[in-house]
DNA sequence: TCTGGGGTCCTAGGACCC
DNA sequence: TCTGGGGTCCTAGGACCC
């Protein structure tokens, strides 16, 4: 999909049409997480922070991100790329590869399953797509790059080696700025010079495994195949606050914020995590992570509170923080809500499930332990912004 | 107005087991 | 009797992607 968010803003604004429009966190510390094109064309880039992106396009219009929306408009995409074949990868809520090999037998040539998926996606939820086509993956996506904005691009096997050399390497997938610098110490700038470079030399700089995967990429070879849809590995919820956090109570109570909003979702996803992650940001960027495994899975927002509470206390100090985030993986399916807590104090547990129900009807917000109430909600804990999930 | 939030995968080291 | 080989699981950090 083509500036994704910023398009599906416009389905609801049609006022942002033609306007430079930016999706993202409009806060002291926000960043951008998707440009429209009249944006990009004036050097405003996702991830960038919103301040520089203000400073460059003074007239951009910055919509804070309502991921539920997109959400709801991805599940529509996806229906529509499964109507085609129920050989489909998500990629990312916007973005998806297609296995269309066995249709040919039906007579119907790739570009023309390309353009009908594009026609059916403007025409049904009026949204901007591009379609890439070729024999592997990583050619398919780096097509659909060249295809954007709302366009067609096909690489056929024969012109496949021309059209990679061409490229710059960090358009491989997979090289980004660590991998790019180690290149270009080489001498690397295209796809072209790196097909060049003996396997050795590249593996000494990047090891082996990786040396090897970006000079089968180089020579067009992928042989991963298209792997429609298996579950979440991990479920997260993290936040950077507004203002640093400063002591523990402050640390704490958003703690406690976070271990109910990753109990709801685990509790929407039917899922319990033996591991629990903690992650901590300081103010001077640098982050840790802490994470315990547990025999048991466990979901309920008591008992990963007070994981998370064990982990902080392997955290030393009482440094600001600027982020926190926890998470959940090494999943286990629950019996939706028959989970039990880690001790089994019925009382709390039943507490724990009433909270839950509420929270999933109304909101993380409209219930919350006595001690994230009458505090200043705007950077500790509670966020202003936490909308329910839901339309109730 | 300087650095989001949600993910996946890889690496390296250590504990532990047979 | 001073040190093997193979394997699994876990942790922490980092690179990368959208």
């Amino acid at each position: 999909m083509d500036s994704f968010f910023v398009e599906v803003e416009r389905l609801d604004r049609p006022e942002l049409r033609g306007r430079p429009v930016a999706v993202g966190g409009v806060g002291r510390r926000g960043v951008i997480a998707s440009a429209s094109y009249e944006a990009r064309a004036v050097g405003v880039r996702s991830a960038q922070p919103t301040g520089i992106a203000m400073r460059l396009c003074p007239n951009l219009v910055v919509v804070p991100p309502a991921h539920n929306r997109y959400g709801e408009m991805s599940v529509r995409v996806f229906d529509i790329f499964r109507s085609v074949t129920p050989l489909v990868e998500g990629l990312s809520l916007d973005e998806a590869f297609l296995d269309v090999s066995g249709l040919r037998r039906h007579l119907v040539s790739p570009v023309e399953i390309g353009e009908l998926v594009r026609k059916t996606i403007k025409s049904v939820l009026g949204l901007p797509a591009s379609v890439g086509i070729a024999s592997t993956k990583f050619v398919a996506k780096l097509a659909s790059e060249a295809a954007k904005p709302d366009g067609l691009k096909l690489v056929r096997a024969e012109s496949q080696q021309e059209f990679l050399h061409a490229l710059p390497v960090e358009a491989l997938w997979g090289v980004g700025p660590a991998t790019l610098a180690g290149l270009q110490k080489l001498g690397i700038v295209s796809v072209g010079d790196l097909a060049l470079v003996p396997e050795a030399t590249l593996s000494r700089t990047l090891g082996p495994n990786q040396g090897s995967h970006l000079l089968a990429l180089a020579a067009g070879i992928d042989p991963r195949p298209v792997t429609p849809e298996s579950g979440a590995k991990s479920i997260s919820v993290e936040e950077t606050y507004s203002r640093d956090l400063i002591g523990r109570d402050l640390i704490e109570a958003a703690l406690l914020a976070h271990s109910q909003q990753l109990a709801m979702r685990l509790r929407r996803a039917g899922l319990g995590a033996r591991t629990v992650s903690l992650k901590v940001r300081f103010a001077d960027f640098t982050t840790v992570t802490r994470a315990r495994t547990m025999p048991h899975a466990i979901s309920q927002s008591r008992d990963l509170y007070r994981v998370a509470l064990d982990l902080l206390s392997q955290v030393a100090g009482d440094d600001p923080v600027r982020l926190l985030g926890l998470g959940g993986s090494s999943f286990e399916e629950t019996a939706s809500s028959g989970q039990m807590s880690i001790d089994s104090d019925d009382a709390w547990h039943r507490l724990g499930e009433a909270v839950a129900q509420v929270q999933e009807r109304f909101g993380v917000k409209s219930v919350a332990p006595a001690r994230l109430l009458g505090r200043d909600s705007a950077d500790a804990g509670v966020r202003e912004d936490d909308r329910p999930d839901d339309e109730s």
